[in-house]
DNA sequence: TTGATATTTTTAGAAATATAGAATAATATA
DNA sequence: TATATTATTCTATATTTCTAAAAATATCAA
């Protein structure tokens, strides 16, 4: 992942709205959530969602899938594992052994589709 | 980890110039580096570093000392797997077993004192 | 104490981002 | 076809963030 990448990535999760909405994806898992329900979850007007959607989804951290009048979105765990590992990567330059087990962690996570969990 | 300083952290992180700061401060490792030195590697005037830095210090990201005229900066290591594993245990709730090895890594990683890398 | 060095604080304008109402687009159903 | 539902885009306004010059502060050495 290239720094431009990466700083797109974190500027999208740097949002309070924003991170709360990644959240919610994430724990929904591969069911995901229509977007008018987030929007009744986090109490927002649906323009104001639309924006910070359209934000993440640009960073590739949601994946948007028209289903009927409804569009789901999903978080994209290939995404964040990737920034989790530009992140770690950086931190162990020079002292690998300190971050190795986690950098395994996030290889083995990178492994998994996300579709099969 | 709080959602507020989570955003804090982020946000701290999602600028290029500021993700270039840590990325070299952790790659220094615990010598840290001076603000001048850092104003010199990234050429960049040294009221902008400043900015910068005063930022990724109140996110805790770096650690400033004086040393004489200098004052040096130091990634801090254990916000930044705090960090981590906020959005690991996030990306793991209700799927644990696929994100165990990055959350068990980080565990480690924090158990660690950066004074002793 | 004067001068040199290292860094921060203040400041102000420019640029980027966030919010939400109104208009628009796509889909489904009577 | 007309209407309801779901969501996005457009638009204007408000807010925050970035940049860097200028001034202020801290340290040290002669």
């Amino acid at each position: 992942m290239q720094l431009s990448v990466a700083v797109q990535a974190l500027s999208s999760l740097s949002q309070e709205t924003r991170l709360s909405i990644f959240r919610m994806l994430v724990t929904a898992g591969p069911d995901g959530v229509a977007a008018g329900k987030i929007a009744e979850g986090l109490n927002i007007p649906s323009s104001t969602l639309s924006f910070h959607l359209t934000h993440l989804a640009n960073a590739e951290l949601v994946i948007p899938k028209r289903l009927n009048r409804s569009i789901i979105y999903k978080a994209n765990y290939d995404q964040m594992s990737k920034l989790l590992q530009f992140l770690t990567e950086d931190c162990c330059r020079g002292q690998k052994e300190i971050c190795s087990e986690v950098f395994n962690g996030l290889k083995v996570l990178q492994k998994k589709n996300y579709d099969n969990i």
